[in-house]
DNA sequence: CATGAATGAGAGTTCATTCAT
DNA sequence: TATGAATGAACTCTCATTCAT
């Protein structure tokens, strides 16, 4: 394996972040599996030779890729507003996944799955998810009135959002009615935090 | 692509019972993508030959077994039995789920993956989920005092169920007491049948 | 290898028989390379295990149907009637040659291709093609003013009657004129015999 | 089916070029179905990969070598120089065959048995050989006296001329003076064009 | 740094042949 | 004898990776 390049100048930095950004959006909507290094080099405008000079494989644009989307995207911006009421905390909050699932049309699952089955960037995954908790917990104390398992409900919520985000987004299942959903979920969290 | 035979002999139909079986189990302990066609076979005790008297290709094999799994084993069978308490039923339903996952020790997001990205399974796999979500939903309706969404509300606590399984079989967030976050998926779908 | 047995009784005579005929028929319909053994034993009404027991291998079949093709069939019969007149011998000729063709519909080529690459074969086909090359010949004494090179003469005229029964057959271009074609040839082979 | 390259380079110009000659070279010699794509590829002095980056499967190749032979090859090359007589003419169509056939040492019943077993290189093989038939009848026109049926004539005259150039290469019939062979073909396309 | 032709190990698949029943 | 399930060597084809230019 050849070494790789830590890039310098600003043009090959722009050149390995198309490459981040193009790759990862081809294997969201793709695949991973359905998608060759020739693919990512195309959509990305470069040279197959190109990616070797700023990834070691293929797997390291999805490692490079999902990192930044973790660090970058998945993190709700709302949190950083002024006090919201409760109902609203909840309606942003579900917002903001269902904004960032369309945005990135990702193919979740096989993320999930890709994640699962490696080592690094299982730990990566979820020490981001955790994060999430934990800061989202932190965020939460002040709308509960019952701290109790407050971690746990935390991630219950989170579960629950993502759960219908997904539904939303591919709507899977014709016969749901998505705003019922929608309204289900929300009254369903307020109730947790109640 | 040759004639698929269909197994007249005894012998042959447990041939191919063995291949679906030992096939879908490798599948899902290491990944549709990790492993080959002859590893299925040696480790169902067969030939690759004999692979592709029974299967077209690779990917219908896991058809074959997601189908299996789908209709044999996703389906709780609790709900056959006498009448329960509401807490009860929740727990049954919450037990039932963990123990069929442990049993195939499944890489759900993988398997969930590919059923996503081909357009048969997606099919086989949704019906498969509404079936369920109907089926549930008709039993729950003894069991709520507010029957508005019903349907929704089911989705919602199959998700529930779902996430709080892996959750505990692949418990990978160390810091989430596994008890807790049981009581809390308890307590809350108890809520949602309120 | 295991033993090929030559069959006793008479109903496994006709087995045999019928895996050839119909054996060399699928050969001659769909191609040598195109079929499997399977089809034959499927096409024949046996088993795959009950072509191992009359043949070797797969090309064995062949050689068998080749064998009697050449044997029963290519060899004209009109030779052994009444004396016929030098115009209304090469008219059988060419008929006879016509009708052989469209009986077997044979995909000429692939066989003389097989036969080519078949040491066996090849010595099997060209004496026969040698043997009908020295009966015509003789047969031609009769009919011909001048002797020389008959044997060359005769050649070339099972050549035109072969090329001419394929155009017929096949009738590849199709603003050839078939009637035209026949006339001609017969023509010319009138004038060979002149 | 991955995408195949159109070259670019002059390089790779060269090797999808080689890949064309050694590859029917070794297919006329062995026969298409003896040899194997990796038999291609190290006669060619090529990877097997490098045949998939310019043909999209082992026919590919066959038919580019078939479409360059037809092209370049098979077109006798006399028929462009200045006035020749009859007889002359003959022997120079003759020799033009023949030396055509030595050249390229081809397997042509095996060449012609896949060409007839597939629709877009049978289209193709008899486009050539009707423009070869259709050049030739307007080139004889000037040397017939009776030009009635020159279309079928020349038909018939280029299957002697095929006919005999097989016998001289292949020299199936030991029996059979080439000599005559070929004096007797010569004489009898001359008494077809009086 | 960039290119894209070249590589070759390894994948899925086929099918002539064998053999237990 | 007859069967057809089982075999596994050998095939075609793919694609992540390398390297000469």
């Amino acid at each position: 394996m050849s070494e790789v390049r830590e890039p310098v100048k600003k043009t090959s930095k722009k050149t390995k972040q198309r490459i981040i950004e193009k790759g990862f959006e081809l294997i969201c909507k793709e695949g991973y599996h359905n998608i060759t290094c020739a693919d990512i080099a195309k959509y990305a405008g470069v040279s197959t030779g190109s990616i070797y000079q700023y990834f070691s494989n293929k797997k390291d644009i999805l490692i490079n890729g999902i990192n930044q989307y973790l660090t970058e995207i998945m993190f709700p911006k709302i949190i950083t507003q002024e006090k919201l009421s409760k109902e609203q905390l909840i309606k942003e909050l579900i917002n903001a996944s269902i904004e960032s699932h369309k945005k990135y049309k990702i193919q979740h699952e096989e993320l999930v799955s890709i994640v699962h089955q490696d080592k690094e960037l299982s730990k990566l995954y979820q020490e981001k998810e955790w994060e999430m908790t934990k800061y989202l917990t932190k965020y939460l104390e002040a709308y509960t009135i019952d701290p109790d398992n407050l971690l746990e409900k935390t991630h219950i919520i989170l579960g629950l959002i993502d759960n219908l985000s997904h539904e939303i987004i591919y709507h899977k299942h014709k016969k749901l009615k998505e705003e019922n959903l929608k309204k289900e979920t929300e009254q369903l969290i307020l109730k947790i935090l109640t």
